[in-house]
DNA sequence: GGCGAATCGCGAATTCTACGCATTAGCTAC
DNA sequence: GTAGCTAATGCGTAGAATTCGCGATTCGCC
């Protein structure tokens, strides 16, 4: 929470650290902080959350460098993205749920349900494996509406 | 193809005008133009294509009109969006391939392949059921890399 | 046929994200 | 340790896709 405060478990620093340096990229100040306050997020979140977050912590990162570093820890594997109904892009991280989960988004009020089905994994896993496509990024969104919102009538 | 011809299913059209009457809605000769040139394509199509060929073929619609008929088709479950790994809205009407699929999307060449798995749309229904969510549209896709690409490294 | 609400078209506004460039900072090899 | 090459940062701007506001028009119910 607090600058400086280590929430990022070790593994994933290497993990990222890895992912860098076999891209030929550098690991900067700037990627670190943004994966510290990544990892310091129990759920979703947007860019813009995040550059408000980082500047009340007292970090001084750019926009850019946000935009620019945050499709870097999805490709290093440590961060999701999950994009609503209005087609923001939402982060979380690894950690914040085990693994691999899908979300139903209801198109009137906006709530995100997250929902996990490791039979449905499985079955995503095979279908890649039989077109020998390497997934990186599952996204399993179902848009519809929530319980309350149909008793509401669309 | 041609202005005039009747490509649509009548009971899409049907479906189309009960969607509209009962929100409250109006069966405006733009949005039938619309209707009837989306069922004209056979695959993707993204919103501004669609402009591009209605002015082709003589209809003048506006772009405005296009990007707000469009919803309305999806929530009349007439037409199914997904979403590519640069966040832009693909369209293709319901009858392009018979009911939900999936799709592999290639980060590298941004190839779109397509499956379908009957066994996940059956556990997705389920999940639906069970928080008893009201599915629209189901966005299931998989991004990763495609085995050409993965041949050539990352 | 008439009235009120919903739509249309236009162009401007928004919103999110990417870019260009000058400056600064990692990293590698000596 | 330090020189030097390359990549990254920050700033402001650019851009692309989509939405909005408003006056004029059309649809649909009575």
């Amino acid at each position: 929470m607090q600058r400086g405060a280590q929430q990022v478990p070790p593994q994933n620093v290497e993990q990222f650290k890895k992912y860098l340096k076999s891209n030929k990229l550098k690991l900067t100040s700037e990627r670190l902080a943004i994966l510290e306050q990544v990892f310091a997020y129990d759920d979703h979140f947007r860019a813009e959350d995040l550059l408000v977050r980082m500047r009340q912590n007292g970090y001084l990162v750019s926009r850019a460098t946000i935009y620019r570093t945050l499709p870097l820890l999805v490709k290093s594997g440590l961060l999701t993205e999950v994009i609503d109904a209005q087609k923001q892009s939402h982060y979380e991280h690894i950690d914040a749920l085990q693994q691999q989960h899908a979300h139903l988004i209801c198109l009137r009020c906006g709530k995100l349900i997250e929902f996990k089905n490791v039979e449905i994994d499985a079955l995503q896993e095979s279908v890649c494996k039989a077109y020998g496509f390497k997934p990186i990024k599952y996204r399993n969104e179902i848009l519809g509406y929530c319980f309350e919102c149909q008793a509401e009538g669309l």
